[in-house]
RNA sequence: GGCCCGGUAGUUCAGUUGGUUAGAACGCUAGCCUGUCACGCUAGAGGUCGUGGGUUCGAGCCCCAUCCGGGUCGCCA
């Protein structure tokens, strides 16, 4: 039966006692890491949110605490108090924070036992993600969890305390939104009093947040939570948390300006690291040329070289139709390893898992040259790749052609894939960079015509203007930009539209009709009539920020409560199914479920 | 929606060409032990081999389907 903590409540977290302590009587409370039991002797590791201190009790202690201590088992709750006190020398822990000292305890509750948990509380233990998500608050308690989830915290802490310096007021926006047409798939709510309607969980809350600078705010800010309903990967959940910012009468320089400063407080403040300002900005079209992605791992080098122009007039049909189809050839020269013929078929496997259709290659080894070309090119064309590339003995040269995206991608990928393997990524760097002069629109296959790449609020590019009033859509930039760390999208944003007339042409130039533009977001061409400033912002991935500060390399580890990858809760077994009256009074059709 | 990897004791894993009673470590239970901190020693319990079919004299192992977990491409304005 558990006991009362009544005159027993945390003088100190365990780790704040040490040997400055010594002879205090103190109170701890936490969950039992471990006992050891030497017979009439008995140690308790105590562990709380802080880490974790030894109990000790022995021959002076009193024979029922002793036996009370002996019954105890791993993850029982106590609050124990008693006498800090040294250890004797050879009996110091130096790999532990509080080695040097014990508490002598002289008084002990059990204030919850536990059942034997269903893997040990502890970092150095290996489980399988799905039991830790089913037991999460258990797996929460492990010392790397707790850390992740306190760091979380202490960046969340410093963007609040940031902007506030910096003037913003952060203002919270609504959860129950109108469905937007373009972008992700939205969640959708059902509405009881309005049947057959439905609210959209936000995807983020970029209309409000535009709608606050027309109101006069100035400066806001607000940590969003924004939902997609898209396939989850280990950076992309489909719940997830922005920091959301947005200024006005500013420029792209003002935006990116400010958020370099919050960068380089907020890695001094909770790493102690300090990020060289500004950080270099990149043209979009260069992040893809030299690295095959529009969010580069710039920390290591090898980059892509285009071999379009010499591939355009080569004895190789499959390279020189790519080029004249209006596509590319380029290449990666991986530097001096011993590829095995097995190896290099592991690449080509890779490239076509990632949107290539195939790879070429050419090994400068020792014994001479190998290629998949050498029955297709001559000598002196795959001499005049090698010197293209620029590669030397040892070096492996991996070329993809056709069309440009997926040339990038499989490449991008590639290169990733390569620096990782070959250990060119130095691993505690932090390597900042702006991605700018996006492209505003892009070709939807599947649609049939241009869509927004960012969204369609974004303002283009003032010289782009004329480009859009007479519809050449192909090569207008945004003025867009994202902020980019060690290879992931970090956050992005850019400068708004906030014109009603050139809003309206944006919305013609996507395809709108007119009464489409004005049953969606005619709230905010209403407002473009009443005086709205120039503004812009952006919004950093606050997950992916606190997964990049931990070191961590999945998202899942710095949410509290996450989903797993088909978006369900393993935990709380969301989502299920609902009963027949729940349903009814939302007005929704019953459908056939299976019944167990 | 596609592709790849995985699922064996509470946990992490091993399990040979399909062949007797499916193993190890840790954990757990009981006993012993005064300086442990990966405590030690002794003994013990613990298995629907994800699930359902199939092939076979015989299946953890082979085949088919399916569920679950992970990664990834598509997707993510």
């Amino acid at each position: 039966m558990a006991e009362f903590i009544t005159g027993m409540k945390r003088t100190n977290y365990c780790t704040e006692l040490s040997a400055a302590d010594a002879g205090k009587r103190v109170t701890v409370n936490g969950w039992v890491q471990k006992t050891r039991n030497l017979g009439s002797l008995v140690f308790v590791d105590l562990r709380d949110r802080s880490g974790i201190v030894q109990l000790v009790f022995d021959s002076d202690t009193d024979k029922d605490l002793f036996d009370k201590a002996e019954s105890l088992r791993a993850e029982y709750v106590l609050a124990a108090s008693g006498v800090v006190r040294h250890r004797s020398p050879e009996a110091v822990n130096s790999r532990m924070a509080t080695g040097e000292i014990e508490i002598a305890v002289d008084a002990m509750r059990i204030l919850n036992g536990s059942e034997t948990p269903p893997f040990h509380i502890d970092d150095k233990v290996n489980v399988s993600d799905a039991l830790r998500l089913k037991y999460r608050y258990l797996d929460l308690r492990r010392p790397s969890m707790s850390r992740y989830i306190m760091m979380r915290h202490r960046i969340v802490k410093e963007a609040h305390d940031y902007f506030d310096k910096q003037g913003f007021i952060e203002v919270e926006t609504p959860s129950l939104c109108k469905s937007t047409p373009e972008g992700a798939r939205d969640y959708l709510v059902p509405s009881r009093v309005h049947p057959g309607k439905f609210y959209a969980l936000p995807q983020s809350p970029q209309l409000f947040k535009q709608l606050l600078m027309c109101a006069g705010f100035d400066r806001y800010m607000q940590i969003a939570k924004c939902y997609r309903d898209e396939d989850l990967r280990a950076d992309r959940q489909p719940e997830f948390t922005q920091i959301d910012l947005e200024m006005s009468f500013v420029d792209a320089d003002d935006v990116m300006t400010i958020n370099e400063g919050f960068i380089k407080r907020l890695f001094k403040n909770v790493l102690d690291i300090d990020v060289p300002t500004p950080f270099v900005r990149m043209p979009y079209s260069e992040a893809m040329a030299r690295f095959g992605s529009d969010k580069p791992d710039v920390r290591f080098g090898l980059e892509l070289k285009d071999i379009s122009e010499f591939a355009r007039g080569c004895g190789f049909k499959v390279f020189s139709d790519a080029v004249n189809a209006g596509g590319a050839v380029r290449l990666i020269c991986a530097p001096a390893g011993h590829y095995t013929r097995k190896e290099i078929d592991g690449l080509t496997e890779f490239i076509k898992t990632h949107g290539g259709s195939g790879m070429a290659w050419i090994a400068l080894s020792d014994a001479g040259v190998r290629s998949s070309l050498g029955k297709v090119l001559t000598e002196a064309e795959i001499a005049e790749i090698i010197r293209l590339a620029d590669a030397k003995a040892g070096d492996l040269i991996c070329i993809v052609c056709g069309k440009s995206g997926p040339v990038y991608t499989a490449l991008g990928g590639l290169r990733c894939y390569l620096g990782d393997k070959l250990g060119l990524i130095p691993k505690d760097k932090f390597a900042f960079l702006w991605v700018v002069d996006f492209p505003q629109f892009e070709y939807s296959e599947d649609e049939g015509r241009y869509v927004a790449m960012h969204h369609p609020f974004t303002m283009p590019k003032p010289e782009d203007i004329p480009k859009i009033e007479a519809g050449d859509l192909s090569d207008v930039k945004a003025n867009a930009y994202d902020i980019v760390l060690n290879g992931y999208e970090l956050g992005g944003g850019s400068i708004r539209i906030h014109d009603s007339g050139l809003q309206q042409l944006m919305f013609k130039a996507l395809g709108f009709t007119d009464e489409d533009a004005r049953a969606r977001f005619g709230f905010l061409l209403e407002a473009f009539k009443y005086g709205t400033p120039p503004h812009g912002g952006m919004a950093y991935g606050l997950d992916r920020l606190v997964m990049l500060m931990t070191g961590s390399d999945n998202i899942r580890d710095v949410i509290a409560f996450p989903k797993v990858q088909n978006a369900s809760d393993l935990m709380t077994g969301a989502p299920d199914f609902v009963d027949d009256g729940q349903l009814a009074e939302l007005s929704i059709a019953c459908t056939e479920r299976e019944k167990e």
